[in-house]
DNA sequence: AAATATAATTAACACTGTTAAGTTTCCAAA
DNA sequence: TTTGGAAACTTAACAGTGTTAATTATATTT
């Protein structure tokens, strides 16, 4: 039945248009300015097309969030040289800015935006998703630093849940545009990575053990 | 002139009917459901009134975020009876995650929604906001304990910009349902808070020089 | 070729923020 | 007290939004 392959393909590339569509719009006019008329209009199909392949527009999103979380990980494969738990943590950490700062609006579908009730269930269905891989190799991360003693022996999700926050908090901040008011001049994008990172290498640098402390 | 100055005063009563109804409809029913109409609707004018007492939609939410900061700042009162700047700092801080978790939608104009340009203009004229205050007074906490001995000495927008980062992180990505992840299992409210405890906690008791290093 | 299943579209609904134009209300000067 | 004008408010409308039911066009199967 190489009919119904074929047909399935298809739908499959059609999906993959109304996604690339999306993305599209998202990265040059952001969140707001991707209606359904306007990926409708850019893949050259009616408005109404659009829900043959996907539920709503939540679930386009949904999809556009994954293929973020798939970016990540990719861009994560960085780390795999890194034979030192402390090093590899921090260059996870600069990764994860880096990531943020240069992809915000992948990183607002990803963990700012609300999250739409049925695609949490439908998270605890797939159970191993992109996101919770990061969440668990970051687990695994600090268990590893604690027990060859390179940071403070400590409840793992605690702190896991102490530098997710970090992190996620500075970015956050900065797209929003509330990371102006800690100085009171202007800092431009680079000067802004550049000031995550001082945080995250003094931060690592307290939780160090090896460092010395007056 | 006393006619004037009773006009002026209606004036700002259907200003404060307006800020009123708004965040009724916001608290109530969340940041998706308050629209120009249904304050209409709820302080019985027509929806084209709303606009003769604010610019825009957004002037309404800008204002609503200004009565956040004042919140905030007034749940932060109990911070002056503590003498020890780095019990002041970690009580700071369980304020903050306090005020986030029992306002999150109040939370949300302040610190996560996007911020409309003309809004920051605004800021920059006014250059002295609650929300600045905030941050200046976090810093002078910060050079206390530094100059005191009880933290390691580093630049204090540094380290200002890690913690405000650690709480508001931890606070936006349980209001935005993302902290489900680091455990397997689902965590209530309740719960999430004493674990953003337990991380503060576990933070400010690193960087405690006077905390013993084994 | 006719019947059926699939795919795509048109038209419409119930909303949204916002504006121009028209009414009503109120206060001060003639 | 009446009249003029400003201020306050409303009606109607525009240009959008997500989404659905009903309809038409296109394949596929019988």
């Amino acid at each position: 039945m190489g009919i119904v392959e074929r047909k399935e393909k298809q739908k499959q590339d059609i999906k993959k248009m109304i996604l690339d569509a999306s993305m599209k719009l998202f990265v040059e006019e952001g969140f707001d300015n991707v209606t359904i008329r306007k990926i409708a209009d850019l893949i050259e199909y009616s408005p109404t097309t659009v829900y043959l392949y996907f539920k709503d527009k939540d679930e386009i999103f949904f999809q556009l969030s994954q293929v973020g979380f798939e970016k990540m990980l990719e861009l994560n494969q960085n780390l795999t040289t890194i034979a030192n738990p402390l090093m590899r943590l921090y260059k996870m950490g600069e990764n994860y800015i880096h990531f943020g700062m240069t992809n915000p609006e992948y990183y607002d579908v990803m963990f700012i935006q609300r999250a739409p009730m049925d695609c949490i269930s439908k998270m605890e269905e797939l159970e191993w998703t992109a996101g919770s891989i990061a969440i668990e190799s970051l687990k695994g991360l600090l268990k590893d630093c604690m027990d060859k003693g390179l940071i403070q022996k400590a409840p793992v999700e605690i702190v896991a849940m102490a530098i997710w926050g970090l992190v996620h908090g500075m970015v956050s901040l900065a797209i929003r545009d509330r990371l102006e008011s800690i100085s009171k001049k202007l800092i431009e994008k680079d000067q802004l990575i550049k000031m995550m990172h001082q945080s995250i290498n003094w931060f690592l640098g307290t939780i160090d053990t090896s460092v010395k402390k007056k």
